[in-house]
DNA sequence: TAGATTGTTAATCGATTAACAATC
DNA sequence: TAGATTGTTAATCGATTAACAATC
């Protein structure tokens, strides 16, 4: 059945960890070593670890390098895959900027936005096309994951679009609840919830941190 | 021992839903129409009600104002809390125009960058601060949340001086792992990791997607 | 070898689901 | 009343934790 929605969260998370810990100039780590930076167990690291099929030394613990290929293994697909950006705005910007320069099996390689100052130019190496350009260029390039960054009002609209032309998963940032067809999957990234759960748990303190792992 | 962190972030949610409902002129909701609009099921829409102490009716299903009341004792201080924005960058300005008009009971009262163009002015509501002057704004205005919006390389440093100005719970933008101390609530919203999230089950298709919900 | 790690299995914990009685 | 809702309880499911044997 594949690994669940918190496996992929984790292993996504150790990715990041581990290239810093390469960077840095490590070339193995242990189990609880890895745990501590990611807030988690050393026992549920072995595990999501074993998950991806690679196995480390009793002795020498986990070889970063490996254990990078073996993840990448689980979480990327086989050939390089664009995201389609709706909405350059300052959000959109932001993402763009936050992709820059980072490996390029999964990047942002076309953005859409209406404004007529935006269209046609390349902001942080990603081209910005019209957004009623979006079908078209979203089938030729066969692009399956897109970026909501456009202005609540017309998420949906956008949102139903995009997966007209073939894409099968949303990260959608507007705050509003998408209506999406079975078969494609759509995470929210919803400030606003975000920063009032960071504030229910600012104001109910230490004691209840704990139970929130 | 208090809701739990996915009860907290569901409330947080029906609280949404249910203010569009309210203001397209709807005054009471039934489970199951909660649920279908929450990706739910109705049992869990009627636990999580249930926790917040409000009752619904048999006939009539769940009074919305009442709700939103009851949701709001659960969610929300005692007296309007104001939360400190570090980084003025686009996603800065974004997070800004996000919370700009929304309900004052919690909102960002203060931004902070180190760009002496943008120091002193006022961007969507609210002052932008010099950076140096972080610690005695917060500790003045009493300020217990942070958003950190910097750059990656900041960020740590960020997140240490509000902690020790007073700061109990961060929303952090940037991609590295924070330290915090106990006490101290943390949590990221991570655009690349989410990406990856998207990639996956974009890929791994209908099938999967169930088994996630 | 001794020791700290690894993978593996059994026990625990918690949340969700399903079934039921109570209510308007 | 009949019916669809509500709150409540028991059963199920899954993930996490703890304990152990295997490995270098």
């Amino acid at each position: 059945m594949g690994p669940s929605d918190k496996t992929i969260g984790r292993l996504s998370l150790y990715r990041r960890l581990l290239a810093a810990m390469r960077d840095d100039g490590a070339s193995s780590v242990y189990s609880h070593q890895l745990a501590t930076l990611a807030r988690g167990t050393a026992a549920q690291v072995r595990r999501d670890v074993m998950s991806t099929g690679y196995s480390g030394s009793p002795t020498r613990g986990y070889d970063i390098n490996q254990l990078l290929d073996h993840i990448g293994e689980v979480l990327d697909g086989r050939e390089p895959e664009g995201i389609a950006l709706a909405g350059v705005g300052n959000l959109g910007r932001a993402i763009l900027a936050y992709f820059a320069g980072r490996a390029p099996n999964l990047s942002i390689t076309a953005a859409f936005d209406t404004d007529p100052d935006k269209i046609n130019r390349v902001i942080h190496g990603c081209r910005v096309y019209e957004m009623h350009d979006l079908p078209a260029v979203v089938e030729r390039e066969g692009i399956k994951v897109g970026i909501i960054a456009v202005p609540a009002e017309a998420a949906q609209r956008t949102a139903s679009v995009l997966i007209s032309a073939g894409v099968r998963g949303l990260l959608n940032f507007a705050p509003v609840r998408l209506w999406s067809p079975d078969g494609v999957y759509v995470e929210d990234m919803d400030v606003a919830m975000a920063v009032e759960r960071v504030a229910y748990f600012a104001r109910r303190g230490v004691a209840e941190k704990e139970s929130v792992k």
